[in-house]
DNA sequence: AGAACCTTGACACGATCGTGGTAAGGTCCT
DNA sequence: AGGACCTTACCACGATCGTGTCAAGGTTCT
């Protein structure tokens, strides 16, 4: 009572035998091989098959969100990177010299953001 | 010398406003608002668009998907669960009762997967 | 007041995603 | 040997992604 031909771990995964493909394509749930190249799908894959479902649906995500999740986790180097970008607030300069203010009126295309991010209605004159 | 509106900020930083504009709605790099809705781009969004460029050059990703590693740095719930579904290697039954593999051969819907995950050729008999 | 911006919302369009189906050919079980 | 199943490779198709453009209306500058 354990491995199954792709179209039964269909039947009792609620995926299609396609989509059973195409999860294996994006590197989510591999089967491995009989010896003439038939899928062998076993307690474990039809558990990851059943869960990945519920994680899709529970959550509201697709294939290819968590095929990226996985491609984050094999893939430190992106990992890394992305993390980093997101990590980086890119320090506002504290400070700004009053001289560059004054100019400000004059060049069209240097306009000022106030202090740190807000913007007390300097453009609103009405 | 400090915050620009959406064309100028797309003229520094490759971009187009449109992509701006969709960028923010993504959720990465949301410009702070004049009094009057003008989005106003300061050295900390510029960079951070410049390095989102680079970002997605460089790893060839998209935004979306920059997107749903947001979501999950945001979503921790759903982290969680992402996480524990590619931790989650369903234990493969150790004890594997004998009596099971006799049936084997008889039970069309249930075969058996040699052992733990690979199969030694079983299936052909060739 | 008028030009030059900005904002949101809509239509559009090629590219990819998520699915299904079908064809051509190999494998397994009677 | 024949039927039922598997494999890969294609064609298809609606939905979303990544972009652009345009319209209608508000803001800012001169």
């Amino acid at each position: 009572m354990d491995a199954l031909t792709i179209n039964e771990a269909a039947d009792t995964t609620g995926w299609s035998a396609r989509m059973l493909r195409y999860i294996e394509r994006i590197g989510l749930v591999e089967a491995p091989r009989s010896g003439s190249g038939y899928r062998l799908y076993g307690p474990a894959e039809l558990q990851r098959l059943r869960t990945l479902r519920e994680l899709l649906e529970r959550h509201d995500v697709g294939l290819g969100e968590i095929g990226f999740a996985l491609r984050l986790r094999r893939d430190r180097q992106l990992h890394d990177a992305v993390e980093a970008w997101f990590e980086a607030q890119p320090e506002r300069p504290e400070h700004v010299p009053a001289a560059d203010w004054l100019n400000w009126e004059q060049d069209k295309h240097e306009r000022l953001l106030a202090a740190a991010g807000r913007t007390p209605d300097l453009m609103e004159t009405r």
